[in-house]
DNA sequence: TTTATTTAAGATAAATTTGTCCGAAATAAG
DNA sequence: CTTATTTCGGACAAATTTATCTTAAATAAA
């Protein structure tokens, strides 16, 4: 369904969001083992949620990484999903033929549209708030 | 969503059924073509899938791939999905985590739970045999 | 029986994704 | 200013998936 990477990079944020409602930063090592993913792989993906302007980063002791308060209730699952795996699983057909629309559709574009819009109003509609309060208050969890 | 290998063992299988229903045999190269697929590659993935016992191969001239005509009603997408992708779809964690359940779910499982089962309903409710005869009667198409 | 045809099987190779390593750059604090 | 800490960036490596190649086995027909 979704890259490692990307499972990675949701769980990284969901702790940065937990941490940054307590005005908190944290660094890459510290979420690689709450999230339980590879240090060096983690560090790739959330240099590249950074650039995307998802996470904020800050170098040098007391550095480490955060998210705008502000944020944290605006930024959708979609997202961080959108981020780092991009749009095909938004778009895409689901047997890979090289566009999808009803035009010209593949044998299961009719079922599968319907499964595709929802996932993707299921990750637009869910806030980083809602994920990261479902962690905090124990609800939740990232490791396993 | 699903692997490259089962993109094309889906596509290769509705075909193999449209031909079927016929009574007529197709052969690997054929089969390749129509579906716009690595003949090799293709190879090994019929190859799983009559090991599977979704299609039948008979080698030798008029040897190719036929599907019995009595199955085509019962096998479901759900079947080729399974045969090739395993039941990782239908049962793993959408963040990764080594198990799934409600005794301590991760971040996304109750939102992801609900897409999950939904399109495993949908796999278990369409048959080859619609499939094949939306592609039969020109409605959908293998290639673009 | 010989030949031509077609799938099976296993080894190999290419491409992509996942994961590691290391030096550079930034920066906070003594 | 110097040092320690932390992310950045690029090169590199391993693992997995995708794709190819070659030889064997089966089998239909001449
Ligand atoms: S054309 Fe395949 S899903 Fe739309
Ligand atoms: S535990 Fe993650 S989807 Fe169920």
């Amino acid at each position: 369904m979704f890259s490692k990477a990307c499972e990675y990079g949701i769980k990284a944020t969901i702790y940065i969001a937990v941490k940054s409602m307590r005005h908190t930063r944290v660094s890459l090592k510290e979420i690689a083992e709450e999230v339980n993913s590879p240090v060096a792989f983690t560090a790739k993906i959330l240099q590249s949620l950074a650039k995307s302007g998802i996470i904020d980063s800050h170098k040098g002791p007391t550095g480490g990484f955060e998210i705008e308060e502000s944020k944290i209730d605006t930024i959708k699952l979609h997202d961080i999903v959108h981020a780092i795996d991009g749009d095909n699983i938004f778009v895409g057909c689901g047997l890979g033929l090289k566009q999808c629309d009803a035009t010209q559709p593949c044998p299961v574009h009719d079922k599968f549209v319907g499964i595709r819009e929802n996932l993707k109003m299921m990750l637009q509609n869910t806030s980083l708030y809602e994920l990261a309060t479902g962690l905090d208050i124990g609800l939740t969890h990232l490791k396993r």
